[in-house]
DNA sequence: AAAATTTGACCTTG
DNA sequence: CAAGGTCAAATTTT
């Protein structure tokens, strides 16, 4: 539905986001590994960043073989307008009830699909409208919009966590912001090398953010974030802790989990890498 | 008081 | 009809 090629602009998103994310993050891992970055983000936490990297990339690439989500493809049509004509009357015409749940639907708009270990701050304002639960899932899908709506703005986004053990969220996004975007549109998290070890915590999260959350969990905690850390309870799982273990991966790629408590320091590390770091450079 | 969230009702789609 | 997406009244937060 889009014009040029739908196919070549998911590759240059995922283009993208090898690039910047996984390829800056590569950088620094190799700084770390050869000893100059001391004052980078632990190697774990990097490694982790650069599997997710590959990981979302992939995701963009086929997209999604893997599960409950419908498809995430930009193919899809615009059905029947009569939606629109008639939603007024349609609407107040049948008995005393309201016009709830008239709503348009949405639009046609291309998806982008995101994983990431928390729900992540992608710049934009979001205003939760909505939260589901899904069959055969264990958390509730909540639903967004953006905050400017009234401008315009039609932008959504679904969040959903999907995973317990490596904590995972997956966020879906629907049609572009419009509205005036303030600061950084898609910066995810700033990883520069002298602020050390800017992991992503809950005092970094949104306001949106942590509502999610605090909705994911049993009610007993609800309501309890404001800028804290919620209860106290296991709250480090909640956490990306800088030197979290990353090897149950989420099932595409794993790392070095043989190694029971030997350092991951192997001889031939610094090769091994110059292997996955040549990819990204020949990526381009 | 205004803005954001919660939550069940309502709507669409398959 | 079930499942998922959205609306909006009620509620909570700012």
């Amino acid at each position: 539905m889009d014009n040029l090629g739908g196919g070549s602009s998911t590759r240059m998103k995922a283009i993208e986001d090898l690039l910047r994310e996984g390829r800056d993050s590569a950088t620094q891992l190799r700084s770390v590994i050869n000893g100059n970055g001391e004052n980078s983000p632990s190697a774990q936490k990097l490694v982790k960043e650069v599997l997710m990297s590959f990981h979302n990339s992939l995701l963009l690439l086929n997209n999604n073989p893997t599960s409950e989500f419908h498809d995430a493809s930009n193919v899809q049509l615009w059905d029947s307008p009569k939606l629109e004509d008639s939603q007024e009357s349609n609407c107040k015409n049948s008995t005393v009830k309201p016009r709830r749940g008239c709503y348009k639907r949405r639009r046609t708009e291309q998806t982008r699909e995101k994983e990431s270990e928390a729900p992540i701050d992608d710049g934009h304002q979001w205003r939760k409208y909505g939260q589901k639960e899904i069959l055969n899932a264990k958390f509730p899908r909540s639903y967004f919009r953006c905050t400017h709506r009234d401008q315009g703005c039609q932008a959504t986004k679904q969040v959903q966590r999907v995973q317990e053990d490596p904590i995972l969220y997956k966020t879906i996004y629907y049609g572009e912001h419009c509205c005036k975007n303030m600061g950084n549109p898609e910066i995810i998290l700033d990883m520069s090398p002298s602020s050390s070890s800017k992991f992503l915590s809950f005092s970094t999260l949104s306001k949106q953010e942590c509502a999610f959350l605090s909705s994911s969990f049993p009610s007993s905690v609800k309501r309890e974030c404001k800028e804290e850390i919620p209860p106290s309870t296991s709250s480090n799982d909640y956490l990306i802790s800088s030197d979290l273990t990353f090897d149950a991966s989420p099932r595409h790629l794993t790392l070095s989990s043989s190694t029971p408590h030997s350092e991951y320091k192997a001889v031939d590390f610094p090769d091994l890498f110059d292997d996955v770091f040549q990819e990204f450079l020949e990526f381009r």
